[in-house]
DNA sequence: TAGCCTGAACTGGTATATCAAATACTCATG
DNA sequence: CATGAGTATTTGATATACCAGTTCAGGCTA
């Protein structure tokens, strides 16, 4: 028979927890999508303007002004794009030395994930980390660029996580949809891959032995010579 | 007599490029002035819920909610309020774990600043951070607890201008905000000052002689020693 | 009197209207 | 044909109107 809990609307406060599913305000819809589009651009690769319309946005998302204008201030403050008052809204290039001191903020919270991971993070996290390269053992990783540039990205990714610290995690977390873009330009470069995946054991190595400062100093190293690199080589950007 | 460039208005292109002074957004008069209010606001001595009201905040300010509602939605992305659909806007208060993960990102950024400053800042600034103890040298700190306190602020940030890197100094900014906080609370415990004096002149002699090693370690050691006092002895934050 | 139901008032979310500034275009004039 | 003034259009900033949940008080019922 029907019951009256059969009955019972999904608004009801019953047992059925369907309140994550209702409502993603509109904003965060457009935020995010605006957000995975603009990543996903190869700004670096264009060499006019980027600029983005507000009524354009309106009509894609099929939403009205309001959430795509809050997505807008959103991503603005994140320093994704730029608000020029009666001119119009530009994905933002970074220049060569943001990205080199973003590069440097890189190096300083994934070195403090490292400290704190020699700490407190459990052996066998910290033992999966040589997953991630297992298969590149048996050929050279210049074979593959594009799986070892990945492998290479989740690496310092892991590390962040090991840190088991939730600010860093979400702080860099906007940096490495930047630093990604550069990380992939330049792991072809100067036999870059290669030396990384070495440097990248001895990262391993130092953090299973709980070599705090060891851990910290090779992480700091290993990024910090990215931040040189881009420094000598990089000079599309700008 | 008038000439034609004394009438010249503010807009002209000519010599005297004051662009910028015409127009604020209300939005980012919103948006500063509520960050003030909320950063003057003791919020870990009050106990009850610190809710926000749009419809108040908006009469107060004497604009419409629009500009408000912006100014919200990025204290929110900042993490000084949190927004529940329907119910209200609430000032956050930060947990014991979220104030120790802010001081280690701390760390590791005014350790990466005072690495580069050992790199690239000059001597004569670096000479400058002995000053802010000047005051300080024949009477212990512990009887101008205030002065100090501020004067150890300084300190801080001075290192992170050093470093010269605009990202670090922004993005420590808002972390500033809440340490700011903690620092004052914690400063009169444990004869902190005192020993506090003490490392800041190893970190300055440290930056002198161009120890980039040095300096680096001091500074975040110094820091991490700050993340570690608050988790044994501030049990009044959670 | 205790408990439940209902509805009014309030909340933030969304959509739309209005305003002002800056640009672009047109047309007249030299 | 070139130029410049004036207007129309565009666009971002702001204000306002409307909507949908939520809360809570007050009254009705058992």
């Amino acid at each position: 028979m029907t019951s009256i809990a059969s009955l019972r609307q999904p608004g009801g406060a019953g047992a059925l927890r369907l309140g994550p599913l209702n409502s993603v305000s509109l904003r965060d819809q457009a935020y995010a999508l605006l957000k995975e589009a603009i990543a996903n651009t190869d700004i670096y690769s264009e060499r006019e303007l980027l600029r983005l319309d507000e009524r354009e946005l309106m009509q894609a998302l099929g939403v009205s002004r309001t959430p795509v204008r809050e997505a807008l201030s959103l991503l603005e403050q994140e320093g994704f794009v730029r608000t020029v008052p009666r001119r119009g809204i530009f994905i933002v290039r970074k220049s060569k030395r943001e990205i080199i001191e973003m590069i440097q903020v890189w190096a300083a919270l994934e070195s403090m994930s490292a400290r704190l991971a020699t700490l407190h993070a459990p052996d066998a996290e910290i033992g999966e980390l040589r997953h991630l390269f297992d298969e590149f053992q048996n050929s050279p990783p210049s074979e593959h660029l594009d799986e070892y540039s990945d492998a290479n990205i989740a690496f310092h990714q892991a590390i962040i996580r090991l840190g088991g610290s939730q600010l860093i995690e979400d702080a860099t977390h906007n940096l490495f949809l930047h630093v990604r873009a550069i990380r992939r330009a330049t792991i072809s470069q100067n036999n870059r891959a290669a030396r990384s995946i070495i440097e990248h054991l001895k990262i391993i190595e130092a953090l299973e032995r709980r070599d705090t400062e060891l851990a910290e100093r090779l992480t700091r190293q290993h990024t910090l010579d990215l931040a040189a690199h881009v420094d000598r080589y990089c000079d599309f950007l700008d």
